[in-house]
RNA sequence: GGCCAGUUGGUGAAGUGGUUAACACAUCACCCUCUCAAGGUGACAUACAUGGGUUCAAGUCCCAUACUGGCUACCA
């Protein structure tokens, strides 16, 4: 029986060729040095922030250079998917603002030319590529059992040898075609290997966009391409779905370096052009318990899940700039001079992408975070808080957008100028620090004045003031004045650089004074700018709030 | 066990044979100041994994070792 025989009865019912594929799916009309790539993520349910990390670097470089980034969901492991995973991915992404030119939209709907994008959906094109190869002698079936491999690997451990399949090892290589095709006849279970040609005496040189050239010995394994399920395995998807879709750069995770001879043998085995790859370093901690470093794990790590940043309120801006920073060298400092320019100005190169793994740092995301946020216009944090809270608020969401001006006006305070306050880290930052300035929330007080702690003092203090000095139209100016006025009179300091020479002659100062204030009117000690507080509240607050004490 | 990669202060990270080994975050101090956040100034930090070699000169080149991570699945 030929080999051609072989394919045919293997895929009885595969009829288009990879001729057929080629003219399905012609070569993009790009310029040359455009970069095609995709985010490839499987439907588990989860997007890890290092999938996040390749997602940023994946449609940066394609977008800067005029190239495609398209989406393509990788499900071929039925046991992992996940219910309405794959909605999950695209929802996901466009939180994080990770838009693709091509891919899935929803479950049943994509867009672009190139597709399916779901793997799954791709099941015969893959075929058509197995039938090829076996029809050529490149793959055969294999009829080995869990039990037999299982066999052979502890026979390899015993012996000390490398473990896999490959040379004397590999049993069904040799079968003849007409004994696979009486076992097949049979119904005997079987799944696909590549005959590899590799020796792995050999040495073969693989380029990485990121590392460099690495050496490695050829691949002599005969890996399987397409399994019992008649779905292809990684490597087998990875060769037809990134030549047909006609993609340039296979930017993933650190986890595939590994597999370069392997994917240099299956793009040559049909003498397609291969890609180039870059592969990215994995984010990590340091473990707690063991003190060591390993890779930041969904188990383990709360701050693993790309959703944990959502829910916390840290912009996404903020996230892609701190990735930024920690996986792009030149990067920070670019950005330091240039802190209202877009990421997307900054000039990414893969050899500048970091090579070894970093340790995921939280604190240095917050000031990432904070200085973003800091940055922003009133109306725009107005808008983003909003939408934030509007999903994990409901309560402060109705109390925070009833009065958007005022709203706006809290936001405002010591913003929009060229040293701007930074007090807010994160959306979810901002109810625990404005919450004061709602009357509906400014219920169950506890009053601490810090340094004056007689009540009757503290309400002549505030009885003199409100009575004889406060004015609702007073500038900042005349504002602090009547301030020092009212220290003068009662017997406290009104110059902060003569109270520290000597602190003995007076009851206190004017810091202490406003505590009392801006205690009274927010309970906390530790405010924005009391007088702008003051103008926002409005008088008849003030008035109340006073009174209350 | 085999193969591959990585290793610069607490963290990220510049650095491609000659520098006092940048910078950022964190920490601390002082200044400024109505509090806080900022801002300013400064400090701290046993930083080039270890051991050999090449060289007038090594973080930088070579070799070994150690440690960490990855791969070695009909997972991706």
């Amino acid at each position: 029986m030929s080999n051609k025989e072989l394919a045919d009865l293997i895929f009885p019912n595969i009829t288009k060729t990879r001729e057929d594929y080629e003219n399905m799916y012609p070569v993009r009309d790009l310029k040359d040095d455009a970069i095609v790539t995709r985010y490839a993520p499987s439907p588990t349910g989860f997007i890890h922030i290092g999938a996040l990390l390749a997602s940023f670097t994946e449609k940066t470089f394609a977008k800067q250079s005029g190239g495609v980034f398209y989406l393509r969901i990788e499900d071929t492991d039925t046991k992992r998917t996940v219910d309405n995973g794959i909605m999950e991915i695209i929802n996901g992404l466009k939180e994080f603002e990770v838009t693709f030119d091509e891919g899935p939209i929803n479950e049943n709907e994509s867009i672009g030319n190139y597709g399916p994008y779901i793997q799954s959906e791709r099941k015969e094109i893959y075929q058509a590529f197995v039938k090829h190869l076996i029809s050529e002698g490149k793959a055969y079936p294999c009829f080995c059992t869990h039990e037999e491999i299982d066999e052979i690997r502890k026979e390899q451990e015993r012996d000390k040898l490398r473990i896999g399949y490959y040379g004397n090892y590999a049993k069904c290589r040799n079968l003849s075609n007409d004994e696979c095709a009486r076992r097949i006849k049979n119904g005997d279970s079987f799944i696909i290997r590549f005959r590899s040609n590799g020796d792995y005496n050999k040495k073969i040189i693989c380029h990485d966009e990121i590392k460099g050239d690495i050496l490695f010995p050829e691949n002599d394994l005969d890996i399987v391409i397409n399994k019992a399920d008649g779905l292809p395995t990684y490597h087998f998807a990875h060769l037809v779905d990134d030549h047909l879709m006609r993609t340039t750069h296979v930017i993933r995770s650190d986890e595939w370096v590994s597999s370069l001879p392997l994917h240099y043998q299956l793009f040559d085995a049909f003498g397609f052009k291969r890609p180039k790859y870059a592969h990215i370093a994995p984010l990590a901690k340091v473990d707690e318990e063991t003190g060591g470093v390993r890779k930041l794990s969904k188990r383990k790590d709360p701050e693993c899940a790309m959703s944990y940043y959502h829910k916390l309120g840290i912009p996404y801006e903020a996230v892609r700039l701190y990735l930024a920073t920690i996986t792009s060298s030149g990067f920070e400092e670019w950005y330091i001079h240039n802190p209202d320019s877009n990421i997307d100005d900054y000039k990414f190169e893969f050899k500048k992408i970091s090579k070894s793994p970093s340790l995921f740092d939280l604190d240095k995301l917050n000031n990432i975070s904070r200085n973003y946020i800091s940055r922003l216009k009133a109306t725009d944090l107005y808008d983003k808080v909003s939408k934030y809270l509007e999903q994990y608020d409901k309560e402060f969401y109705e109390i925070f957008t009833k009065d958007k001006e005022y709203s706006t006006s809290i936001l405002n305070i010591e913003r929009e100028q060229k040293k701007p306050r930074k007090d807010i880290g994160c959306y979810s930052d901002v109810r625990k620090e404005i919450w004061y300035m709602y009357d509906s929330l400014f219920t169950n007080l506890n009053y601490d004045f810090q340094k004056i702690n007689n009540l009757d003092e503290i309400r002549n203090i505030l009885d003199i003031y409100i009575n004889k000095y406060y004015s609702s139209s007073d500038d900042k100016d005349t504002w602090f004045n009547k301030m020092k006025m009212l220290c003068d009179e009662l017997g406290y300091a009104s110059d902060m650089k003569e109270y520290k020479v000597n602190p003995d002659k007076y009851k206190g100062s004017v810091a202490d004074i406003s505590m009392v204030i801006r205690v009274s009117l927010t309970t906390k000690s530790m405010t924005p700018d009391l007088y702008e507080i003051m103008r926002i509240l409005g008088e008849d607050r003030i008035r109340e709030r006073i009174s209350k004490i």
